[in-house]
DNA sequence: GTGGTCTAGACCACC
DNA sequence: GTGGTCTAGACCACT
């Protein structure tokens, strides 16, 4: 599904949460979707279910996916997701931007980028950001 | 100068970094601006020397900063730190706009954003991000 | 594992990365290895602890080593050495042919130095330049 | 002349020797051309005599220039130059040609390089390595 | 006084 | 046991 970063100090979990996150975001899964259930996932990955059981519990509370007893976990719709706070995320936004006008970025670079992702809202990109696509 | 915030989880010298950072992209300290010595920073905000020769050290190998045995630090001349690769930056910049875009933000509000930024480039607004504005 | 040169002017820890980089490179240590622990090294060296773990994390700033809490150092995987920018050691390849050159050397010698570098490209030689080859 | 690289660490009569080298491998000071005047040049770039008398004076030792009383320095004849050792020389290239090696790079590459270099043997190019070329 | 290096020793989180 | 952070204090070279 998909690799974890070797190298990333982060908590295993953590970037768990991220790639699924992208998955969601990137419209590789929707609405719905079942995602793999954590003994999956966990057998896949070769690690620990209490880690991935953690990564789904944390991305639940943040409203990216629910789940249904003895069926798994789904994508939550995306009104649901949308409720989310924007704030935290607004932060980071800027702070990149703003770090990005110091070190030379005109201003109607970012606008393209923003354009560009708002045009292929469903491209799904590089997921892993290391140069591949890779599939469910 | 600034103050750490105790009860961040992140290490001491990272928190230093990020401050400087912020005050070298906020406009508050500019090209050639020597900052606070090692020595007197630890004292201003009692800790070990050697933490802010730290964060000092990698500031410097980012190229925000370059050292002068016997002098002290001094803020890099813009010049230099455009040279540094945007890369990773462009990418926390683009993750953060997908997620915006995911979470219903219009491409209007982020340009929007954008333009502010721009608009106001040498603003010095609220660089420790707690709500308060402190002098050098 | 190797010994340090006092007599060198060099700090202690920028002669351990190079000698950890010339035992990669050299093809003594290979993808996914397991370097000596940083307190390992350092009693081995008689050495303080945290000069090990400076060279070590400033070869993993450099990609050339990972870690994983409470695992060890390890190797890293090619690619993600290869990742990393070849600009400045370009520059330091061109800077000695072009002095080589000045100084009398043909174009001929110099690539026949280089087809020896790849055609032995596993030979272990002398890693430490100091006329020995010493064992793991 | 020449600019000194902020930033770098290494001492500034070594940075000075290094400029005045690579203007005459790059050809742009040849065989007897004077060089500016130990007091000429540490006016010219504000930094004291002994300074760049200890970098002359290397530089005579090298090889590289030869001084006459009440005259100044001169640019060696070439043949006196090719005299000096070329070992510590031949070190550095095979090191970083090893390392380009190991990061990807193709003999064939490197190869190219060696032959640009001895095709333009005479070319000026980018003698500070910052994008510019300079008059002396 | 400055930065830079190094030592010694402590504590934490992780596994 | 491992890496990671932090403190305390020393010494050096430089200006």
């Amino acid at each position: 599904m998909f690799q974890l970063d070797i190298g990333d100090h982060r908590p295993l979990y953590e970037q768990i949460k991220e790639k699924i996150k992208f998955l969601i975001i990137g419209g590789i899964l929707h609405d719905g979707d079942r995602i793999p259930s954590v003994r999956e996932l966990a057998v896949d990955m070769t690690i620990n279910p209490n880690t991935v059981a953690r990564a789904y519990r944390e991305l639940e509370n943040d409203g990216f996916i629910y789940s249904q007893k003895a069926k798994g976990y789904f994508v939550s719709p995306r009104e649901r997701i949308e409720k989310g706070s924007r704030d935290e995320l607004t932060v980071r936004f800027t702070d990149a931007a703003r770090e990005l006008m110091y070190r030379g970025a005109a201003c109607e670079e970012l606008c393209e980028i923003l354009h560009n992702i708002y045009k292929g809202g469903t491209d799904h990109g590089d997921v892993n950001g290391d140069g591949r696509i890779e599939e469910l």
